[in-house]
DNA sequence: TGCACGATGAAC
DNA sequence: TTCATCGTGCAC
């Protein structure tokens, strides 16, 4: 299991957005290890895209968007759900990919498909907001066998107020798999 | 200081 | 299709 580096992070977010499918998101909690396969994520591109947190410059939620790649951005929706973002491109141009839907590896506390059910079973909110994902308890790994996938493309979900942007196709999803979300 | 509204999920 | 539930950002 190898270790995604800041490199990894710190390029375009579409691309970022595209190999993070298949990718292992581990997230170590009391000793244990809680693994899920990454299986669909968005790409939120920066300040001039409409759908991304960032378009509204820079405050205290979305500063960690701003920061260096290669940082997790967890934030709180509908005031119940958290959802999990991986910090991507140089500091300053505030991109991110949204990790929306996992398939089970090892020890996920019940269901992952979605970007709230996702937090709950790895046990992720917004204490672990900021997390480096080059430290000990919050990472990306390449899996030793990556088997091969078909990547598919869809307008992202729930951002019908981005105009235009509500219809590019930065949606990213392993076609066929049963645990992408539904919609 | 107040208020409208989500990058949602589950029930009915 | 409706509702639970509350932090965030912006208007006043």
């Amino acid at each position: 299991m190898q270790k995604l580096d800041r490199a990894f992070y710190d390029r375009d977010t579409v691309s970022v957005a595209r190999e993070l499918l298949g990718k292992h998101l581990v997230h170590v909690v009391d000793g244990t290890p809680r693994i899920g396969r990454i299986v669909e994520t968005e790409a939120y591109l920066g300040p001039h895209d409409l759908a991304a947190h960032s378009a509204r410059g820079l405050t205290p939620r979305t500063q960690v968007m701003f920061g260096p790649p290669g940082h997790a951005y967890v934030y709180l929706i509908y005031g119940m759900y958290s959802c999990m973002n991986v910090v991507t491109e140089r500091e300053g141009h505030a991109a991110a990919v949204l990790i929306r839907a996992l398939e089970p590896v090892a020890n996920l506390a019940g269901r992952s498909q979605g970007p709230g059910l996702l937090c709950n079973a790895m046990a992720i909110d917004r204490a672990v907001n900021g997390a480096d994902l080059l430290g000990e308890t919050l990472f990306i790994v390449a899996p030793a066998v990556e088997s091969r996938i078909r990547i598919a493309r869809r307008p992202r979900v729930g951002v019908d107020y981005a105009k235009h942007w509500a219809k590019r196709l930065l949606r990213f999803y392993v076609s066929g798999n049963a645990f992408v979300s539904k919609k």
